[in-house]
DNA sequence: ATTGTATTTAACGCATCAGTTAAATAACGG
DNA sequence: CCGTTATTTAACTGATGCGTTAAATACAAT
């Protein structure tokens, strides 16, 4: 995959196991065994997705005796949204029916 | 990649050629060849880029003559949004400003 | 019919991904 | 020190991603 910034976010939330973690860390901090439970998947898959996870920023890592305890962090999806907002005209329908109706109006104008 | 509608669109955004196609696409619809015209990738590379993008819903072809036209989708834009609102309060600064807030004042109510 | 232009499909190479099991590492608890 | 628990690293496998070139297809124009 491409190493810049979005491409390591985007590529990290392209797997359903990955944006499962990451809901689970919504309701907060758990470590890699507790990551693990509901998944059909050995330990070391689970410490893999952390990784990925982890380059693109979407969570941080802290080290409690022998658990690693992962956090999601909030910086990259703010990027995601700050990339999507480039194309904000194309998906927001109030946007949308807005410059319908300017097209409208101004095809009124001119007739 | 894994097949579901979310992976799709993520595992599309996640390559920059891919990304970049769709900037241009945001400008008007454009034909494969004037798509291609910017990058030093072949044309079937180009091609599949599309149907990347296509499968992934984030744009749609149509055919005139021997020309085939990509323009850009607002739907599956739109998935990613409705997806990161579940994160809001993750990555929404008022929002994390907010809670903070609310949080020193219940200590201060404790102490 | 033939030639030219636009695009896709096929066949291949190489790198990366996502999983596995087995072994290594780290830290705790007696 | 030793055994147990938590996690990572190593080595391997099969599938997929992204690129290539060559051939096939689709349509236009003469």
């Amino acid at each position: 995959m491409a190493t810049d910034q979005l491409s390591l976010i985007f590529g990290a939330l392209a797997d359903p196991t990955r944006r499962a973690i990451l809901a689970r860390l919504s309701e907060g901090e758990a470590t890699v065994t507790e990551l693990a439970e509901p998944f059909d998947i050995s330990l070391p898959a689970i410490s893999r997705h952390l990784k990925v996870l982890e380059t693109a920023g979407l969570i941080s890592r802290s080290r409690n005796a022998q658990w690693r305890t992962s956090r999601l962090e909030a910086a990259p999806l703010r990027d995601v949204v700050a990339y999507m907002e480039k194309y904000r005209r194309f998906w927001d329908e109030r946007l949308v029916r807005l410059e319908q109706h300017l097209e409208r109006m101004q095809q009124e104008d001119q007739s």
